[in-house]
DNA sequence: CATAATGGTTATGGATAGTACCTAAATTCA
DNA sequence: TGAATTTAGGTACTATCCATAACCATTATG
């Protein structure tokens, strides 16, 4: 039995079609990066966020990772279990929970960010520092080509 | 209450941060785009790399879309029970199916290719075609970049 | 003080992706 | 030929990711 080959080139001139299988791709390879950790694409952005700006509230950081509240629950209840961020009360609006890391949350963050960074580079070992940044900067601008911003008031 | 300005800097230079921003952007948007005909994003990826490779055994197309055989098999039936694909037997293999378009599968098909193609020019809209070119070819080398190429035997 | 808006939570569902396991059929090989 | 293995397709189940609706407590608005 022969393998032929199948084709998908009407497929392939779609960016997010490209867009689809590099995500996949990256989103595997990370995952598996930040396994040992405990941590998975979502836990590591939002310890991140957390670690450079701390005392942020929930609502903030879901706005910043661009999620849904709801969420982000489930993210923080896991690392709060697991000692690596605090749910402070914010004396000024005790509704709020102010953000920070522990020190261990700390400590986890700066091995993953570093592992993540060892990740980042082997996924785009295959590009120039140029096309890097290239491409970095036009994903950004398919980020927001469908974001209707609405006028301040 | 002053909405401070929360920072993602230290994401912001991982490819695999625009990536997944951007991804999530573009996803919502196709999905938004084929919904009216009853598609989805891997739905419409079956039905294009049918109608490229009529009689592909479902095998090989699980493979082309990179996806596992078992998650294949409900677009599959949703298809087939909608009368967009038949699933013929193969004479020569009792145990292969041969997936062809319907001539109703092969007009959706066309509507939702044109639809995905404005899709697609509206969330790429921001790049000249030199540059959304350049990402598209990134893309496919971060996709490429772990895959373990196993000599053949 | 009544109403609306906000912060966090719960519950739920859809879309995606993976593994384990099953059957039928084809292939390999002793 | 006949047993063991592999392959094609399918079933069942699970995990992750992301979204919405509805809820409670608190704060802001009028």
């Amino acid at each position: 039995m022969e393998k032929q080959v199948i084709s998908d080139t009407s497929l392939r001139c779609f960016a997010g079609y490209a867009l689809k299988r590099a995500f996949n791709s990256v989103q595997a390879d990370v995952n598996a990066t930040l396994a040992p950790l405990g941590l998975r694409m979502l836990s590591f952005s939002a310890l991140a966020v957390i670690a450079e700006n701390p005392g942020l509230r929930q609502s903030q950081l879901a706005g910043a990772l661009s999620i849904e509240r709801p969420n982000l629950v489930i993210v923080l209840d896991d690392l709060e279990q697991r000692g690596l961020i605090v749910r402070d009360r914010v004396p000024s609006d005790r509704r709020a929970y102010a953000l920070r890391l522990t020190d261990d949350g700390g400590r986890v963050y700066q091995l993953a960010a570093s592992a993540v960074q060892a990740h980042d580079a082997r996924m785009t070992s295959g590009l120039s520092k140029v096309e890097r940044l290239a491409m970095i900067d036009a994903l950004r601008r398919i980020e927001t080509a469908n974001t209707k911003e609405q006028p301040d008031g």
